[in-house]
DNA sequence: CATTTTATGTACCGTATCGCATAAAAATAG
DNA sequence: CTATTTTTATGCGATACGGTACATAAAATG
């Protein structure tokens, strides 16, 4: 069922390459400054097959953050399971992410932090769509810190607070990935990233850095 | 000597005034995003006279990080400075900084967040210059909270940890920065400022959120 | 009053933008 | 082979962009 056999001229582009390729465009420039003719060139592709297949420039971008925002949660997800015990997985999926940030993962090679925080969130203030997109991104990266602490917990926290913990740590990135696009070299975040767990949920819950 | 009586033909406006306004739009809209004709309809003037006080948008944009950076902060060291002690202390300039973000201060009346965080991280990757600005406000923010922590452990903790302790406050500041922007209530932004200080320097070391 | 100096306002230049209209190319269906 | 369907390629058109010449206007100096 591989040959479908459809009608026309066959495509010369796998969509989803392409995609990846549009996003790439985008991280680096961010919405306002990227043109289609750079996403042209860099996909091989003229505008109006770039049009047929993905709608607007404000279509693409869109289909894009969806894209890495799916491919985030993959990623942190497969290393929040790859450790256990809550503290352990939580780092892990912080290290994951730092590493992502800092152009260490198959995504991108250059340290432009999170896509979603570093290029939409200069848009969100001109248009609803964009907001939307960026609230759901933060909600999302939420829910999945907050999951794993349910789960590692198993009911000896209150909702609230798992709520609570998990936007802090969500939050954290955030931070990371500014830091990390302003330059801040991995090993200073991934120190953060550490630091930042642990004072979270502190094990022996003594010696403060200050 | 205030009348300087100088030459030519006086300025209809006045430059700080003008520096405000541009700095509301590059705030909202983002460095790429805005145009020339919207700072000219925003300030009043034509592009003519802009550029001869100002330079060219490049130029506007960075004068407006600049002037930002150093009223943020001002106002930041102010609040520092309307409590004692270092928890206090930390939490008024958390709380100043989330108000700021969130449109209650006499800089803006939108939750934008902040201007560098929300509108120079996406243009770094393209621009060296606009890369060091974004370096130095944070490296200027960092430095904020670590004369604030020196002050207040008065040589108790080493040099290394406050840098740290204030690199992780910066950090959270640029998280909420992006939640602000995000649309999140303020009153979730504070109780997020306020448990990062608490986790940071435990007062007594005890319960633990999660 | 004439000159000099600075600021303003109109109008313009070359370029780049997005989106599309139109036509060529490739593959299948009958 | 002819007709149909889908993708690719060229290029147009209207607009917007940043930046600047040039002429005008206003104030201070001599």
């Amino acid at each position: 069922m591989k040959t479908e056999n459809k009608r026309g001229r066959p495509r010369k582009f796998d969509e989803d390459v392409t995609l990846d390729r549009i996003m790439l465009v985008f991280w680096q420039h961010g919405y306002a400054a990227t043109s289609l003719d750079q996403i042209a060139e860099a996909t091989g592709l003229n505008r109006p097959s770039l049009y047929a297949a993905f709608g607007s420039k404000k279509d693409m971008y869109l289909k894009v953050i969806s894209r890495f925002a799916n491919q985030m949660h993959a990623h942190l997800q497969e290393a929040g399971q790859s450790a256990s015990g809550l503290q352990p997985r939580l780092k892990a999926v912080m290290a994951a992410a730092v590493d992502l940030y800092c152009g260490k993962s198959s995504l991108c090679n250059a340290a432009y932090g999170c896509l979603a925080i570093s290029t939409l969130t200069t848009e969100v203030a001109d248009d609803p769509d964009f907001k939307t997109m960026l609230e759901k991104v933060v909600q999302r990266m939420d829910q999945g810190f907050a999951d794993l602490i349910r789960e590692e917990t198993r009911g000896t926290v209150p909702e609230a607070g798992v709520r609570f913990a998990a936007q802090h740590l969500s939050l954290i990135l955030h931070g990371l990935s500014v830091r990390a696009r302003a330059g801040e070299p991995p090993s200073t975040l991934q120190a953060l990233a550490e630091l930042a767990v642990d004072r979270l949920a502190p094990k022996p819950a003594s010696e403060s850095v200050v």
